[in-house]
DNA sequence: ATAAACTTAATAAAATATTTAATAAGTGCC
DNA sequence: GGCACTTATTAAATATTTTATTAAGTTTAT
């Protein structure tokens, strides 16, 4: 077993510390005394032995806010390094990043199919540790490694069920541990996504946040009194298979009428492929794979191409429908739309606030927005990162 | 504004070991020292203080566990009063509740309608108002009153949006508080029914579970991260109010096909009532209400009647497809069947089994428990007093 | 049966963690 | 310049945990 702290300091606060200082980039000692809840004496006291160390350094003095102006502090950037690993389906994308969020290599992509892929974990194991090869005597600064992916995965056990199996009674997380000689975590790619949303995006300092990873399948990632919830088992969010539609369409899982089976970009891909070569007209041409074809309706709807935006506006429509579901039973305060789908997320919000006004008692509709996330391609690699610094935060001695 | 602690302890443990002792009825110094994770020297010396303040009595020894027998403690019963109030759509009733959950009085009950019944509140207050003048100089020792009720409820607000209005723009704890001189929390009956589960019932120690009102209506109570959930405005748990039927029936509410419309006990002794004067045979009596329809079907059912058990049967799968939806999202770890409807819950529990078995993925319903809970009657007079003394432990200085 | 070894529980003393209160230092505004 | 406000520093007081010690039982091996 890896020891989970990779540095030892000797309080927890210092833990907390740095990683609300990673979370925040800058702050006083003040803004981390009420973030904490812990008197400023005491914070000040922890964070001169911490610039004594050389883990935070001062940053001078910012603006007065009306009285005497705070001094401002930082994490050292290259004292620590975190590995960040984001999975999907078909690429791999991995970052080392320092601490000031800042990626100290170009991010690698490596093409790896996850299904029915038996040596997908050896190949991602075999490219980490020739990345991990170059930091040389750094190597020893990287304090763990955040990794998102598709399939349902228990974070509490280390496994995913779905992917990436170690052919062993191991678990991934185990499996990972003992290949990169550092604490590891995993989490489920949608809720990657929430957590991306709570650290940096629209989800900060909000309590009850939902985010639809609009892809190509559909996903939930959950945010619960401000923290990540995944459940009792690690399956928390599983929208993609609660009943939505009439049409019996038969579901991969088995059952009919899944939201999967409607309302996803796949969905949507293959639907304009077929109607096309059927004939129908439109500024779309038929490309060579259902993934370049979604690509393709995406832009041509932000074109302003009728029928892409007609085939959009139904999968928004069912996709509201289904988070009318989620807010009767969770009410969040803010519904947040993510994933490839953001995209287009202007088109997708009329039909989904239509579906919500039509579905939803009047009062839950009202007190819940819905936003298109605003957070760029990294953001799953700098969530995956966040993974690290959360637990990293919560370290106990 | 009235103060909210009644008994000014000097340190927030205090009213933390109070309110533990009073969920554990009786604990040693170590289980508390556990719960509170606190050391037991500190939790000791907390403990005497209590002891010598005449809140808190030795018990004497427990049997040895393997080594030396622990001292146990409880609350002194007549020390501190809750005041409790649980409130349905036809009855309210009052108690008051010592710190070893003993009434001491017998239960009042009422007959106070809240639909369309503007005096409703002036009545309520008129009545505890009496209830608490027999108190004499005890008076002062009630720390508060919890109050379960139907509606909308905005706990964070004190704020019923359905039912017993103030007429004003002064909220409903306001009002209360104002006219019986102590801290008042209302609270949602569904949720109270699940708080009373996590205290007393099924749902002790476990973090996520989700409990089910069935009656006049269908409720959904949440627990979640071992606590009560209520989502950002109060009204999470909605669950009556989602679509579930394919048979358009119309909902008060103006949407269609709501579960509210198809599986309530409501629905169930309308539906017997015409069908039985069209003709049905069944051991059944046409009976004067509909309420007592309801209930007569219940015994039935329990007797064995096939028409009685068929239409619960009918009416529990109902709720299964909705359970099934609940469970994609939530990820719970056990299912509680709770309210009135429990009493036929052995006949409720095989249909739900069979929705959940066939509209779940197979590794969601192998994780979720379901039971029917066995919670009497008066739970919900200990729960909401349970919700004073929750807030009570959770006392800030 | 009985002593030795092993539990669990309670207590006291010492060490550490954390807060409070008082004060100082800087800024902006009238 | 004086006042209100925010931030920083220090000393003293308090809260809390850790460690070691004692007490009171149970279990196991003879």
């Amino acid at each position: 077993m890896i020891a989970r702290p990779t540095i030892p300091f000797t309080t927890q606060l210092k833990y907390r510390l740095i990683s609300q200082l990673y979370f925040f980039g800058t702050a006083s000692c003040n803004d981390l005394s009420e973030s904490l809840g812990k008197s400023v004496p005491h914070v000040t006291k922890s964070l001169y032995e911490l610039i004594d160390a050389d883990y935070i350094v001062e940053k001078g003095y910012a603006p007065s806010n009306g009285g005497r102006p705070p001094l401002i502090y930082a994490l050292q950037p290259d004292r620590m390094y975190i590995l960040s690993v984001s999975i999907d389906q078909l690429y791999t994308r991995i970052g080392l990043l320092d601490m000031s969020n800042q990626f100290i290599f170009p991010i690698e992509t490596i093409e790896l199919r996850l299904l029915n892929n038996k040596d997908a974990l050896a190949i991602l194991t075999k490219t980490l540790t020739r990345i991990l090869g170059r930091m040389g005597k750094d190597r020893k600064k990287i304090i763990g490694g955040g990794f998102s992916m598709p399939g349902f995965v228990n974070t509490r056990m280390g496994i995913n069920f779905t992917y990436l199996s170690t052919n062993s009674k191991e678990s991934l997380r185990d499996y990972l541990e003992r290949h990169l000689h550092m604490p590891v975590y995993i989490e489920n790619d949608s809720s990657v996504l929430a957590l991306a949303e709570l650290k940096a995006g629209m989800a900060q300092n909000l309590q009850d946040v939902m985010v639809i990873d609009i892809g190509w399948g559909i996903g939930l990632g959950m945010i619960v009194k401000g923290e990540l919830f995944r459940g009792h088992t690690g399956y928390a969010g599983e929208l993609s298979h609660i009943p939505i539609s009439e049409s019996n369409t038969l579901c991969e899982c088995g059952k009919r009428g899944c939201l999967e089976t409607e309302a996803t970009l796949r969905v949507v891909a293959h639907r304009a492929m077929e109607e096309i070569k059927a004939g129908r007209i439109s500024s779309l041409k038929i490309v060579d794979s259902p993934e370049k074809m979604s690509e393709a309706i995406m832009a041509a709807a932000n074109q302003g191409d009728q029928y892409a935006i007609g085939l959009l506006t139904e999968m928004g429509f069912k996709i509201g429908k289904a988070i009318a579901i989620l807010i009767h039973i969770v009410n969040p305060e803010l519904i947040i739309l993510g994933g490839r789908g953001a995209e287009v997320g202007k088109i997708l919000i009329a039909p989904i606030q239509q579906a919500l006004n039509q579905y939803c008692i009047p009062r839950l509709a009202e007190d819940t927005r819905v936003k298109v996330s605003q957070l760029g391609h990294d953001a799953s690699l700098l969530a995956a990162a966040a993974l690290v610094m959360e637990k990293f935060g919560q370290t106990a001695l």
